[in-house]
Parts: C-alpha cells; sequence; structure tokens
DNA sequence: CTAGGGTTAG
C-alpha cells in the first residue's frame, strides 16, 4: 500500500470522525514499517487529535524521536480541540526548552484560540506582543485569530485595530470582527459589517445572529433570524438555531421557543447534542421544568452541559432534592462535574437548608475535581450559611475568602440577616453595601428596611436619595403573560387596558378574601413618602397582580398561569401570590429577574427565600 | 502532513 493512499485514508477518518478506523490504520503501518516514515508521524497526532482521541495523539507525539514546527502545531491543535487550552498554553514552552524550536505562525495561531477559549486578555496580549516581534508579524490568518481573541475578550476596539492592519480581508476575518461588534452590543457596527460582508453564507448569519443574542438583544436576533429565513439560506448545521433557542430562554417566550422546537424537529436536528442541551435549558428558563425533564431523559448523549442544565434548572425551581439525585446519577454515568455543576448544587442545596450537604460539595470540587471555588461559589456557600442562621461562619468566611465580595455577596448576607433578626450585623453589611456602586432595585430596598429597622433615619434618606437619583436609569418593572398566541403586558400602575374594571373587580375580591385570611399588605417594599393608604394602593397595582387577574379572567379554568417579570418579585406581591394560588385553586408560575416561584396551594417553591 | 470565522450550562 503507498503512502499516498494510506494518507488520503487518514484523511477520511477526520472528515469521518472514525477513531477506530484511524486505529486500525496505524496498526497497518506499523506492521508495513512506515510509522517513521516522511509526514506520516506528524499527520498521526493530528489525526488522532482531531478525532477526538487526545491521549493517543500526545503519547504519539511524547515518542516522536524527531519534533518539527508541525508536530508542535499539531498536538496544540489537539489540545485546543480537546477544550484544554490551559494545557496548550503550559505545553508550549517545552517547544524551545526541550526541542529548541521558535513558534512559528501555526503556533502563533494555536496559542491565541487558546487565550480566546480561556477569555484573557492578559494571555492574550502576551502572546500578541511576541508575535508582533516574530518574523511572521504579517501573516494575515494569524491576525484574523488575534480578532477573533479580542472580540471573544470583550474588547472590539482592540480587534478593529488588529482588523484594520490585515491586507486582504477575506469572509473568515470579516466574520470574527462582526462577531465581535455583535457579542459586545454594538449592533450599528455590526450590522454595518454584516451588509458589507464580502459574502453572506451561514457563518455570517450565525455570528450575528449568535453574537446579538450573547449581547442580550434577542429580539433583534429574531428578526435577523426571520431575514435570513427570508433570503433562503439553508440551514446545514444547527448553530445559528441553538442561538435562537437560547434567545428564547432568555426571553422566557415558551409559545416562540415550542415552535422553533418544532421546526428543529423538522429539519431533523432535535437530538444533536448541542441542540438539545439548548431545549432543555430553554423549557427550564421558560418556567416548563417537566418539558426539560422530558426531553433530558429522552437524550441518547449526555454530557456536563446536559446534566448542569438539568441540575440547575431543577434547583432554580425549587426542586433541590431532585437537583441532588440527579448529581449521583451524574456522577454514577462516570460524567465529570465542573464549575456551573457547582453553582446549581450549592445552589440547591441553600434552598432546602442542606448546610452539610453544601459544604461537603463545595469541598468536594476543590479536593476531588480541582475546581478553584469562584467570587460565585463563596456567594453561593455563604447564601447558604447565611439563610440557615450560621451568621457568623458566613462573616468569617469573608473575610477569609480570597476575594473582594461584591452586590450579590452583601445583599445575600443582608438578606440573611433580615431572616434571622440580626441587626447588628446587617448595619456592618450595609455599610459595605453603600459603598458599591449599587444595580439592583431590590438592594436599595434591603438597604433601606436595614437602616430602618436599626433606627438609622439619616442612611435610610441617604438611600432614598442614591435610589432617586437611579430610577431615571432603571427600567419600569413589566410582566408579561402568555394566552394561547396572544401575549399582554403590564407595567405597574393604573392601566387603560380594556378589561381594566373586570380586572380591579377581580383585584379588589381577591383583596377582600386576602384581609380576611389575615392578610396585612406590607408597605416596607414602597420607598416613597407616601401615607399608609397610597402605599397599599401601590402594592395593589403591581404589575404581577395585573397580569395574574388578566390571567384568571382569560385562560383556560384549571391551566397553570404563567408569567415573566423584568424585575424581581416583592416581598408583598409574594405574600399575596401565595395567597391567591390557594383562593383560587391554581398554580402561578412567576420567573423574575433572579429566580422561578411556583406559587401552589398557598406555597412558594422558593420557601420564601428570595 | 500543521494555523483563522459560527454552538450549549452560571
Amino acid at each position: 500500500m503507498p503512502i499516498s493512499h494510506v494518507l488520503r485514508q487518514l484523511q477520511v477518518c477526520i472528515k469521518h470522525q472514525t477513531p477506530s478506523t484511524a486505529e486500525k490504520l496505524h496498526s497497518i503501518i506499523i506492521k508495513l514499517g512506515l510509522n517513521q516514515c516522511g509526514p506520516l508521524p506528524n499527520t498521526l497526532v493530528d489525526v488522532y487529535g482531531k478525532c477526538g482521541l487526545f491521549h493517543h495523539a500526545r503519547q504519539l507525539f511524547e515518542e516522536m524521536p524527531h519534533r518539527d514546527h508541525i508536530s508542535w502545531a499539531s498536538i496544540l491543535t489537539a489540545f485546543n480541540k480537546a477544550s484544554l487550552p490551559n494545557l496548550t498554553l503550559s505545553f508550549f514552552p517545552a517547544m524551545f526548552t526541550v526541542d529548541q524550536l521558535q513558534p512559528d505562525h501555526f503556533v502563533f495561531a494555536t496559542l491565541i484560540k487558546a487565550c480566546a477559549a480561556l477569555g484573557s486578555t492578559m494571555l492574550g496580549k502576551q502572546v500578541h506582543a511576541r508575535f508582533v516581534l516574530s518574523p511572521f508579524s504579517d501573516d494575515d490568518v494569524v491576525k484574523s485569530s488575534l480578532v477573533y481573541m479580542y472580540a471573544k475578550c470583550g474588547l472590539p476596539d482592540n480587534a478593529r485595530a488588529v482588523f484594520n492592519s490585515i491586507k486582504l480581508k477575506n469572509t473568515v476575518s470579516w466574520t470574527a470582527m462582526l462577531s465581535g461588534y455583535a457579542r459586545s452590543g454594538r449592533k450599528n457596527e455590526a450590522m454595518e459589517m454584516f451588509k458589507s460582508a464580502p459574502v453572506r453564507n451561514l457563518f455570517v448569519w450565525t455570528a450575528l445572529i449568535s453574537g446579538l443574542v450573547q449581547s442580550g438583544n434577542g429580539i433583534d436576533a429574531f428578526y435577523m433570524f426571520i431575514s435570513m429565513r427570508r433570503e433562503g439560506v439553508d440551514i446545514v448545521d444547527p448553530l445559528v438555531l441553538s442561538s435562537i433557542v437560547g434567545a428564547c430562554a432568555n426571553l422566557a417566550v415558551l409559545e416562540l421557543g415550542k415552535q422553533i422546537h418544532g421546526f428543529l424537529i423538522v429539519l431533523g436536528y432535535e437530538s444533536c447534542l448541542f441542540i438539545s442541551n439548548a431545549l432543555v435549558d430553554m423549557y427550564a428558563k421558560c418556567s416548563d421544568i417537566i418539558a426539560a425533564k422530558d426531553i433530558f431523559g429522552r437524550m441518547k448523549t449526555k454530557d456536563v452541559v446536559s446534566w448542569t442544565s438539568i441540575i440547575v434548572g431543577a434547583a432554580q425551581h425549587g426542586q433541590a432534592e431532585e437537583a441532588l439525585m440527579l448529581y449521583d446519577d451524574m456522577v454514577t454515568a462516570g460524567v465529570k462535574p465542573n464549575e456551573v455543576t457547582f453553582i446549581g448544587l450549592i445552589y440547591a442545596c441553600s434552598h432546602v437548608g442542606l448546610v452539610c450537604k453544601g459544604r461537603k460539595l463545595f469541598k468536594t470540587m476543590t479536593a476531588d475535581y480541582g475546581i478553584r471555588p469562584s467570587l460565585q461559589h463563596y456567594t453561593c456557600l455563604l447564601d447558604l450559611l447565611g439563610r440557615s442562621g450560621h451568621l457568623d461562619e458566613a462573616e468569617n468566611l469573608i473575610k477569609e475568602m480570597p476575594y473582594k465580595p461584591d452586590e450579590p455577596t452583601w445583599a445575600a448576607l443582608l438578606s440573611a440577616c433580615k431572616h434571622h433578626g440580626n441587626t447588628q450585623m446587617a448595619i456592618r453589611f450595609a455599610d459595605h453595601l453603600v459603598s458599591l456602586k449599587i444595580e439592583d432595585p431590590s438592594t436599595y430596598i434591603l438597604l433601606s428596611n436595614a437602616y430602618a429597622k436599626a433606627a438609622m433615619w439619616e442612611q435610610v434618606s441617604e438611600v432614598r436619595k442614591l435610589m432617586v437619583e437611579m430610577e431615571v436609569k432603571k427600567e419600569p418593572g413589566y410582566s408579561c403573560i402568555d394566552i394561547g398566541k396572544e401575549s399582554q403586558l403590564f407595567y405597574a400602575g393604573e392601566t387603560s387596558h380594556p378589561l381594566k374594571n373586570e380586572m380591579l373587580g377581580l383585584l379588589k375580591e381577591l383583596d377582600e378574601e386576602m384581609r380576611r385570611r389575615g392578610y396585612v399588605p406590607n408597605t416596607s417594599y414602597v420607598l416613597h413618602d407616601m401615607e399608609q393608604q397610597e402605599k397599599e394602593k401601590q402594592l395593589f397595582w403591581h404589575s404581577e397582580r395585573l397580569a395574574v387577574a388578566y390571567g384568571l379572567l382569560k385562560s383556560v379554568p384549571g391551566t397553570v398561569i404563567r408569567i415573566v417579570k423584568n424585575l424581581r418579585v416583592c416581598g408583598d406581591c409574594h405574600t399575596v401570590l401565595k395567597l391567591v394560588s390557594s383562593i383560587v385553586k391554581r398554580e402561578i408560575i412567576v420567573r423574575d429577574a433572579n429566580r422561578y416561584h411556583h406559587f401552589k396551594d398557598g406555597k412558594c417553591s422558593c420557601n420564601d427565600f428570595w
């Protein structure tokens, strides 16, 4: 068998992703005594890497008597392909320390790709500097990968500078730049790049649409997706569809999500791993956790993302025990959890007060899986300790941890103090909070209540002043409800809705029944200076109540009422919705800015912590 | 024989 034939066969393995054929060919090569001939050693490393047999690639590489630039480019590409960008960067120095070789343009491209995967601007800039000083500094392909790296790191202006220096701009460099603008939320520049793109293929469309989804412009993404369909672009691979499913998840639009799901089935992509994962997440985020579990259960292969999606979904819907059981199944199935999985798990423990289990998971993460806890992990653990009343332990942990606490961290602790009536500690945390730039309106409420409780009126008025300044920038609160294919949006305050009188009547009726059951409006959630009665009226017109009233009037009796809210549900509305669920005997699911609330029989899945 | 663009979980 001539060498050229073997080489051709090996390329087929890459194309068809058939690692077993690659192994067979490898054994034939050894039998023929060709394993050190011409390009074959390098090709084998390359083929094993690209077929996903990264350990084989590495072993061959280590055993090579003569390694050249191609061997190095091949093994580093294999590391990248195996999602091991850290290994790419830590392994690379051996290129000159062991083999006395300097990186060429191929190697530079792999290093930059690894930096992009890590999202590390610092490392990326170091590699960039070495590239500029190298003999290959004119190479346009490496420049394209630099554009991609800066774009991915959220530095579109740096990306643009490199882009401008590319002599022959092709679709690849164009797409990288376009994607950079889109994912940084620079819509106008992204559209500009899109309109003037040299060709308008599926890659270009995908870069634009997925960038828009990532920057939170899901609605624009949808309009572009519709344009893409109108232009008759052939959807020959499903990547753009996973972005569109992601947009449905972010926007929490269940009906649209179902339509896209149907479309995926028609195109035959439903069982593709990426797509199934996106669907599981979409249904969970659209508050249909049952559909999410159904898709998850029918998946033939499940990876970390699949397991993590369903664990996080269950945890966010208040099904903590289930989330922990799923984790056991995951370990049994031999899938290694990652840092995101542990966020979901500790969050789950937090919701049912499993303090020991949560602490244990936090330790397991580092001890068994080598994951360095992030600030988010610490915030979850602090939340768990705080909620369960271990406030002193939480305060100690905050001093020990290697991060500076941010707004969510302090807010979680402050909320815990409120629940456990520890005013003194609350003031200590509140004092830390006021020195930060607060983004979340509900944090102001927490702060103001903490100071009010300690009768620190000067601080209370200070917080109110800060809040008035922020009010200008704050988007107004709204709640959205879907009835059939129609969607209704309600803002807080009196409405001019055609069904206004019916809604008002129903809310009044419910209010009377609630008061009979002992409901007293909690006006500490209203931060304006006004009379008690006026404050109660404010609460009465909160958007989620309008949406519920509308839902009760218009939906099919007995069905679940689903509401999506852009801000967090206020404490008073939370009480009201619990009562309403038991009065009208309906399940009400509210997705607010932070979590999911399943109101049923007078109780909420969030266990009254939020 | 080796490099560059689009994808999912917080």
